[in-house]
DNA sequence: CCGCGAGTTCGACGAGCGTCGAAGTTCACA
DNA sequence: TGTGAACTTCGACGCTCGTCGAACTCGCGG
């Protein structure tokens, strides 16, 4: 593994359109949470006690194999979406806030279109 | 289509872990989201003049047939994300405030582990 | 040194997804 | 009435994904 840190690169200026990189790049992300299981096993990471948590404390959350857990902690690893470290026996996963609270920062802008900058016009200004 | 609007159903409260169900609702918005084309799709139907596009107006955006626009857009309606409506000859998207809001409501606990509910100081560090 | 428990990797199988061309539908306009 | 434009639906094609069992790696305790 020689990935040095899938950080977004998105730019952070605009309730413009997102251009094709931008879109490659959150929708590796999004798609990483379009499971059941990984929803669950990030939010399970996330809410446990210290904002960490090792596989056998979350699988038995799952009638799933280990081998089934194992891919799906690593498909978020991939996404950028955890980290994981080795403990002596265990492995520990923790959640990536810079990288989750990127994704939540380009859905806002879809969830109010008519907001920011635009037009001028009589719509809603800010005073 | 006798589709009554996929209104999600997760419960509000919690930094609590997400349950089965809601995870299931909540990853099928997602896994919409998992596709670069989609995610413009939403992008530019938001940033689009009165926050609705018609297909002729977003579709010159991609390389690819009218069929496989029409077949992303046909994947994010019935996600919730959009609502189409024909005017004419063309069919206007527009997207949906409320359910992409939850997603981003979704995602911000989780990328504030130590945020959540009560606590009002700002205590990091608990032990 | 040896065995065990925790996780990961490997290989395989079925289901699902993204894409296209062709055909169908709906509306406007002459 | 009929012609064309704007989408959508249909059927098919590869590729990807989620899942499993088996085999492997790593670290601890005896």
């Amino acid at each position: 593994m020689s990935k040095p840190l899938p950080l977004l690169v998105s730019s952070p200026a605009s309730n413009q359109a997102l251009n094709a990189e931008e879109a490659v790049e959150l929708a590796a992300a999004f798609k990483a949470l379009g499971d059941p299981v990984r929803l669950r096993l990030l939010s399970l990471i996330a809410a446990h006690e210290g904002g960490e948590a090792c596989v056998c404390d979350i699988s038995g959350a799952f009638e799933l194999t280990g081998p089934t857990i194992s891919h799906h902690l690593k498909v978020l690893r991939t996404a950028g979406l955890v980290t994981s470290e080795r403990r002596g026996t265990w492995v520990y996963y923790r959640a990536r806030p810079e990288v989750i609270g990127q994704l939540a920062d380009v859905l806002v802008p879809l969830g109010t279109p008519l907001a920011s900058t635009c037009a001028p016009d009589e719509s809603e200004l800010p005073a």
